[in-house]
Formats: C-alpha cells, structure tokens, sequence
RNA sequence: UGGUCCAUGGUGUAAUUGGUAACACACCGGUUUUUGGUACCGACAUUCAAGGUUCGAGUCCUUGUGGACCAACCA
C-alpha cells in the first residue's frame, strides 16, 4: 500500500484541521460499528478501510462496535461473522465493545432527562405517534402526554423496564421541538418495549435504546473523537448533538459526527436487508456464496484481502453519489492474483488432439513456469502424451489471419510443449468436430535450445494430456443481476433482475500437479482466469470457483 | 409546498485552500511476449448552467437546473 503521497479524502481533512486548530494527537479514536444483523460486504470494506485506515495513519485506537440495540433482527452468529471478516481484511481492532454493555449507564442516563424534563413517557399507539409527527412541510402537533409530571414519567419508565407493560403501550420521547424542520427532532423516540431476548444481555432488559440515544452516547463512552458514518445519517447529527448535550462534561472529548457517501456497485445490492432476502429465498446457497457482495463470499471466489483493501483504497471517499463499476474491483483483483498464483493448465471444454507421429505409450514430462513474472516462483512437471485436450475454441478448421490459433494446415506451439501442426479433423453426425489430428515438431521442444525450439509461432494454447488429467468441478460465476443498478428501479423490485444464469458448473481437466491442491488455494489457469479451491472439493473431487477471467482482448476483436 | 446535503472526463477520486485540471480503472491505438495475460508507450474532460467578485475561479457570491436524503416502537 502506498501511504505515502496519497491526497487526503474529506474526512482527513477534517481531522487535519482538528489538530491544527488544537486538538491533542493522542485523543484521537474511531470505531466501526456495525449491526451484527447480517454479514458484512463489500460497501461495509469502505468503512473498515476509512475507520482502520485512519487508526494506522494516526496511530489511533479503533473499536470494533456492534450496534445491537434491536435483539428483533440480531444474531451471535453475525457477531462471529463480522470479527471473522474484519480480521480476515487484516484489521485489529482496540476493544470488542457492545452497545449493550451501556444499557444499563444509558438508562441511568434516560432517568436523568426525564428529571430534567427532557423525556417523557408517551402512552399512544404507533400510528397515533406517526400521525402526530407531521410531514416535512406541516408541523407536528404536541402528544397529550407531552407533560406528564416527572414523577408520573419516573414511575412509568421504571414499570417499563420492570416488565409491567407489553409492546406497544408506552414508549420514552425525547421532549425536544414538534415543529422542527428535521422531522427527527419531534420528539424522537428513546425507548421501546421489546419482549425479546438478547444475544448477550438474554432476558435483563425488555426494553431497548433506539439508535440515535445509544449511538452517540456510546461514542462519547468509548471517547471516540470521530464518529463516520453514511450520508443517509445527516440528518440525525442534530440529534445526536442534541443528546449529547444532555450528557457531556468539559473534561472530555465530545465525539463528532460526520458523513460520507455509501458506495454502490453496478450489478448487485448491497443492504443487508436485501442481501437476506436473497439468502432466505434461496437464490444463493448462504451469505458466503461467491456471487455475494458479502467479505465472505468475495473471500470464496478466491478476492484476497489486499485486493479489496486496494479497491477500497482507490474508490476513495467522498460525499457524492457514486456507482462504482465492477471493473474497478476486478482490476484489484487480477492486480493481485497476476503476482501471487501459480500458473497451470487446464482445459474446461476440451477437444480431443491426437498427435499421429507421437509414440502410442510414451509419455514425458515437460517443465513448466510457474510465474513468468515471478523469478523465484520456479518449475514444475506437466505430463505429455499423444493424446490431448484443448479447448474446442481453440481450433478451427479455417479461419482468417487474426485468429491466432490453431486451424487446419496452420501451426501453433503447445505451451511448455512442440509446435504442431493441424492436418485433418473429425466429425460426428451432426457435424461437431470431435477429434483433430495433428503432426508435430519432435525438435521444437520448448527450453530445448534449439533451433526449431527458437521459431516463432503466432499462437500458443494451453492443453492437458488426457490420460493424466484430473476431471474437476468447476463453478463459473456471471453477475447476480442483469441489470446495472438492480435496485434503484422505483417501479421495480431488484428481484426481477436476478440473472437466473449466474451460476454454471461443468467439468473441467487440469493438469495433475493439481492433486496436493488444498482449500482457498488459487491458481491462474493460463489464458483462461483464476480460480481457487473451494471448501466443497474432497479426496474423490476438485472443486473449483473462477474468480475473474483474464483481460480478453480476443474477445473484444472478435465482437467487432 | 419545508429542511439538509451534493454536482469535476464513460467510472471512482484529486487539485498546494483563489494561481491555470492530476491519479487509477474503462475505452481506443501501438510496442514487447512460448498466456490474445503481464509489462511498457500514446490518445482521451476546461470542472451542471447563467451571471458576479478578482490580475486570475473547479475552488468565493447570486440565481437557476439536476440528483440524494428526511415523516420505522430499524440501524
């Protein structure tokens, strides 16, 4: 990563002009703090990289905060899925801190306002508050209860956090402005009735603290100096101001919020709530899929940690509406893989090659580059044979001189191997070329150093001999959706754009040096893409998932 | 009809805080190459619009235009 020279994004401005005008180095401190309500993805990456980044930058503790106020929606697994995924990018965090561990200092908190007239206990229905809340260009009107008597509101708080009521009857509000032009202000609401266990507090408490009490008091508990959050969060700066104000002392640092944007990304969605969906309907087998925007599915296709902090590096931040293409995070990952994975060969539609002036039995085992790019990376052994796969696109029977390949009558060299030479072909019934035969060059043997050796040939094609070659499964992944921005349809809902093709296993033959190939290690298949072990492959069978093709400019010409 | 925020090439960001538009990706063209990969070279925007302040404006002001967000007992 280079730290060095990099401008700095808003938020760093911000904090420079912090220090500059006074504020001590040594207060600084940030935290993520994410609901443990599903699993984390590739936007959450942005926020992980901004909130450690700027912990490494300014030697700054960063918390790790689980905002699990809502025990509806909230899961230990999720807990355990988030510190995976954060620790996995390859962040520490200072402390695992919980909102929860403020309950009890929050409600303390909450006693105070009511004895300040600050809050009071609302005893109106849901609708009945909504309605009263006003729209953003119509003033909101005063609850009834609006001026119960410290006492009453004393009495009734601590009933309700006695269990004496059920869900729905009371609620505590903050008594702040019904008129106010951020809707947020009248008279938020601080508490709800909730009979439901928690995944750490269990049964203690039946009610819970809305977001906007706990989320700034946490921060200022935790002494965290910067408080990032998204830009759909703007509004609530007033009222985390606001309740911070009813709990601050001079003596310590107040916490200040600011916003950036979210990034989007083209073709898939990234709201837990929708992410969720997709999971428990089924259109992906679990949060970890590879076709998931999750950290844990990108980690299943085979993404590294360092690519996506790359690409979280490089998207930057900033406050404007964005759409990030997908380009971009596969440009961070091909960076890369292109440095760290082995190559090797593999065919996944084979055709039959049949090398007639070969030795019927012989076999010989040639040696291979394992990264051209790469010095220390070494050799290793790849079996030939008489008999071969390639890929059926690779041979054609004639074909103009733009195409490289082979075609009958037209040379080509055998990676690692000859140069051959296609002399006829074979059809089925219906016309499908189902055997090429070939002759080839028993001096042209690639490191030989000879002179045949050393003759250039246009094209060269990856193969696997097809008595060595290990039969495989191998998942090839398309976008989840087929449109660009699935979700940002009004009149449509981002289900109707699921690709149903995203997902297509075959069987692919690779090369058997293949065999001692364990989980989550990635190769480069040469010419073809990248792709890793994934944790369904056994003993019996390779399991393989692509992780991005190569950059196929092949492809683009021949769209032309 | 109220309020808050935003607007730089196809995309994402930057611009020494008023000093003459930078970086990456994508796209296009080329060189190298036993991966049509990699690497390398080149081309590609006068900053939403109109006024204004200024010697000088992407940066400041005004007015428009366009977009996002705000009325969950979600976070």
């Amino acid at each position: 990563m280079s730290e060095e020279e990099k401008s700095l994004n808003f938020i760093e401005h911000i904090i420079e002009d912090d220090l500059s005008s006074g504020f001590p180095k040594d207060k600084l401190r940030f935290r993520f703090p994410p609901e443990p309500n599903g699993y984390l993805h590739i936007g959450h990456a942005s926020s992980i990289c901004l909130n450690f980044g700027l912990g490494l930058r300014y030697n700054s503790p960063v918390n790790l905060r689980f905002d699990d106020t809502n025990p509806a929606k909230e899961e230990q697994e999720y807990v355990d899925a988030i510190k995976r995924d954060v620790d996995w990018l390859g962040f520490s965090w200072d402390a695992e801190v919980y909102a929860s561990d403020y309950f009890q200092q929050l409600y303390d908190w909450a006693v105070e306002l009511i004895k300040n007239g600050k809050a009071y206990v609302d005893s109106q229905s849901a609708e009945v508050i909504a309605t009263q809340k006003g729209t953003p260009t119509q003033d909101g009107e005063n609850s009834p209860f609006r001026d119960r008597t410290v006492e009453e509101n004393l009495a009734l708080f601590s009933e309700m956090k006695e269990g004496k009521y059920k869900e729905g009857e009371h609620v505590l509000r903050a008594k702040i402005d019904m008129t106010s032009s951020n809707m947020l202000m009248r008279d938020p609401l601080m508490y709800r009735i909730l009979h439901k266990p928690h995944h750490r507090t269990n049964t203690d408490w039946c009610i819970y603290p809305m977001y906007d009490w706990t989320h700034g008091e946490s921060d200022y508990l935790e002494q965290v100096s910067h408080s990032f959050c998204t830009l759909e969060f703007a509004m609530h700066r007033e009222l985390y101001d606001w309740f911070l104000d009813q709990v601050t002392v001079d003596t310590k640092v107040r916490p200040k919020q600011r916003e950036f944007a979210r990034r989007n990304f083209s073709h898939t969605v990234v709201s837990k709530r929708k992410l969720l969906q997709l999971v428990e309907e089924e259109v992906v087998t679990g949060w970890d899929d590879p076709r998931m925007p999750t950290i844990s599915g990108l980690r299943r296709k085979g993404y590294t940690a360092n690519a996506i902090r790359n690409f979280a590096n490089t998207i930057g931040i900033a406050k404007r509406e964005n759409v990030v293409d997908v380009s971009l995070l596969e440009f961070s990952i091909r960076e890369d893989l292109n440095k760290i994975a082995p190559r090797v060969m593999a065919v996944l539609n084979p055709v039959k090659l049949v090398i007639t002036n070969y030795p019927d039995g012989e076999e010989e085992w040639l040696d291979a580059e394992n990264n051209p790019g790469d010095d220390n990376a070494g050799y290793r052994k790849v079996p030939f044979s008489k008999e071969l796969y390639i890929e059926k696109e690779d041979f054609k029977e004639e074909a103009n001189k733009k195409f490289f390949r082979l075609k009958l009558g037209g040379e080509v060299r055998l990676k690692n191997g000859y140069i051959i030479k296609a002399e006829s072909c074979t059809k089925d019934a219906e016309g499908n070329i189902i055997e090429i035969q070939c002759t080839y060059d028993p001096k042209s043997k690639s490191g030989s150093g000879t002179e045949e050796s050393l003759r250039k040939v246009k094209g060269t094609l990856h193969w696997v001999s097809i008595k060595h070659a290990i039969a495989s499964e191998v998942r090839l992944y398309d976008r989840l959706f087929n449109d660009e921005t699935p979700d940002q349809h009004k009149d449509k809902d981002f289900m109707e754009f699921v690709n149903p093709e995203s997902l297509k296993v075959i069987t692919g033959f690779v090369e058997p040096s293949l065999k001692t190939a364990k989980v989550e290690d990635i190769f480069q298949f040469q010419r073809i893409g990248y792709f890793n072990i994934d944790k369904d492959s056994t003993a019996e069978k390779l399991v393989f998932n692509k992780t991005v093709g190569l950059r196929d400019t092949w492809a683009k010409l021949q769209q032309k």
